[in-house]
DNA sequence: ATGAAAGCGCTAACAT
DNA sequence: ATGTTAGCGCTTTCAT
């Protein structure tokens, strides 16, 4: 099953896809036993025939079932990742990621969107969790105990939601709230408004109180409107409700928000940057071509996609508690652009 | 195990997680096969003694295993949907459509990015083709005979990839083109340009060929550049070729390729669409808010990834070969919007 | 180092 | 309508 069709070296494609290991046995004359184990775990058998095995199978074609190795084995080599909305570019990062680093480790992926619901999420978890070695969790909606409980079953690891005992990679927007802040700030904005996100969104509270303390540090009070969702849609409602607030720029939860924000504040012919300021968070796809190109916090969605893959492998093989760290922070820094500028003058 | 723990009326989580047909067996006082069939073929069993297992199963919290039901039954209740670069907002869409049916139907989504190499996606294809029950090929990269192989022995659509005797979704770009081209002349332009995408696709050629033979039936001859990568980055050397050619307007590959080419004449200092006209393919996110919003060809994206399951969910159910029609074409529509324009006067 | 045998949890004939 | 009996393909003791 090459791309042109040499699937073994000088024989066609023979039986192809149903070859078991009692095949190969009985065309090396040893037990299957052997042949499973010249398979999985080469250094425990002969080197000879370790090698005629090995040949064989490659002759036949032998795919191993996993299936059949899942159930007497216990491992499925397939990790599920959780999303609550496959359609948000937020989560393209994270499933690529994912999906790299599962790749090279020989897993597979297995994708589930949650439709940002915590009852199906967990409803899809209980489906799930026998079919796989190991979950992750992105943006849980999962009430705290029930994560935890979860957790002590299963591996997990989630991804910007951080609950005791479990390991967790999060994105550290609220460090990149300060800087937004500070940016905002020294460009003589005085009412800052944080546009919430989804009310479960645990991310969502963090970056609220960190804008709140930020501001706080400069002796002003943080405005909060919302909750909208975390969608381009949403983004008229909040558009509106936050010119009602008198702000002269705002905090997004997300850059999807702030995407729509800036449509529907372009709808009503007020300009951005000289108007209103606005900030994003996470820097997605079309962050930079929007218009005006958005000032976002960057995050590496990506690598946060790939540390938590790393962090369930570790946690499958180490089996232990040995592990390493429980949470790992991933930094993100302001990309300014042009959807933010000084304050106008009043 | 519901988000506020309350996994049975009254009964805390027992046992989670490991219950097998047997235990229900034992509490209900039948045989292990009578639970199976309660579980999976309701009507083949007394409605009390289904009610009695039906309300164990509920106490116990069983799971079924689904390896140990793929290993005696065949069936995996997943489907596998293979993408050529999981980072393609194209697929995006396809992955939400495919995941959103899939689930209506209760089967799991296996997702496999094949990095755009035919050995891969080939490589890839054999080791799942026995975990799941069929396959999903977007945009496949593969040889027509090794298809048409992979498709004699398992269940297989494709989209965008048409192979005879390969069942498949195809979006009607082709006839969008036509209408690009169409939207093009009259607005004065005669010296139109395709900008190729890369050398595997089929999707590729077929709407260059759209493109010349729109073309000529205008008397005109269609320009050629390429082939470039299916990506933004890709997008800066194609504007360049594209400038070179003379050309007052261009359809490209997909709305990816477009996006850069807009970035790139943007540094170029070349407005859009006073001096070139730009049009794209697919009307992916971000097309209706880059800068000029993109005229391009609006696909039924989502619509393809339901279809392609709906039609495999056909196969399997049918088994047979009674099953509908071969390919489905999908119509798309130009979407016109800031970036085509009057024909610069020469 | 290798073989024999038991069994993972479930479904599917075949009986009854 | 339900119970009995074999496996599905593999891993894993336990012998040898």
């Amino acid at each position: 099953m090459t791309p042109e069709g040499a699937p073994a070296p000088g024989t066609a494609t023979r039986r192809d896809g149903r070859v078991t290991i009692n095949d190969i046995a009985a065309l090396t004359g040893v037990a299957a036993s052997t042949v499973s184990r010249a398979l999985s775990r080469p250094d425990r058998v002969n080197r000879v025939t370790r090698e005629r095995i090995q040949a064989a199978a490659r002759d036949l074609n032998y795919v191993p079932n996993t299936q059949a190795r899942a159930l007497s084995s216990g491992r499925t080599d397939t990790v599920a990742l959780l999303v609550s909305d496959a359609t948000n570019p937020f989560y393209f990062g994270l499933i690529r990621g994912a999906q790299q680093q599962l790749r090279a480790a020989g897993l597979a992926l297995l994708l589930v969107d949650t439709e940002d619901s915590p009852e199906l999420e967990n409803d899809l978890l209980g489906k799930v969790r026998r079919s796989v070695d190991g979950v992750i969790l992105a943006a849980s909606r999962l009430p705290e105990k029930t994560l935890t409980a979860v957790a002590a079953e299963l591996p997990v690891i989630t991804i910007n939601r951080n609950v005791p005992g479990v390991r967790s990679v999060v994105i550290d927007s609220p460090d990149g709230i300060m800087q937004a802040v500070e940016h905002l700030v020294s460009l003589g904005h005085r009412q800052i408004a944080y546009v919430a996100g989804p009310p479960f969104s645990w991310a969502n509270e963090a970056r609220w109180r960190a804008l709140r303390s930020a501001m706080a540090r400069h002796g002003l009070t943080g405005i909060r409107v919302g909750p909208f969702g975390a969608s381009r849609r949403s983004g008229s409602a909040a558009a509106d409700a936050l010119l009602n607030t008198g702000a002269t720029a705002c905090v997004t939860f997300n850059d999807l928000l702030a995407i729509g924000i800036l449509h529907r504040l372009a709808e009503r012919g007020i300009d951005v940057p000289t108007e209103i300021s606005v900030v994003g968070c996470d820097d997605i796809f079309g962050a930079d071509f929007c218009s005006p190109p958005l000032t976002t916090l960057t995050a590496p969605i990506e690598q946060a996609g790939r540390m938590a893959v790393s962090m369930l492998l570790e946690q499958l093989d180490d089996l232990g508690e040995k592990t390493s760290r429980r949470t790992q922070l991933l930094p993100t820094h302001l990309t300014v652009r042009r959807s933010s500028g000084p304050a106008p003058r009043r």
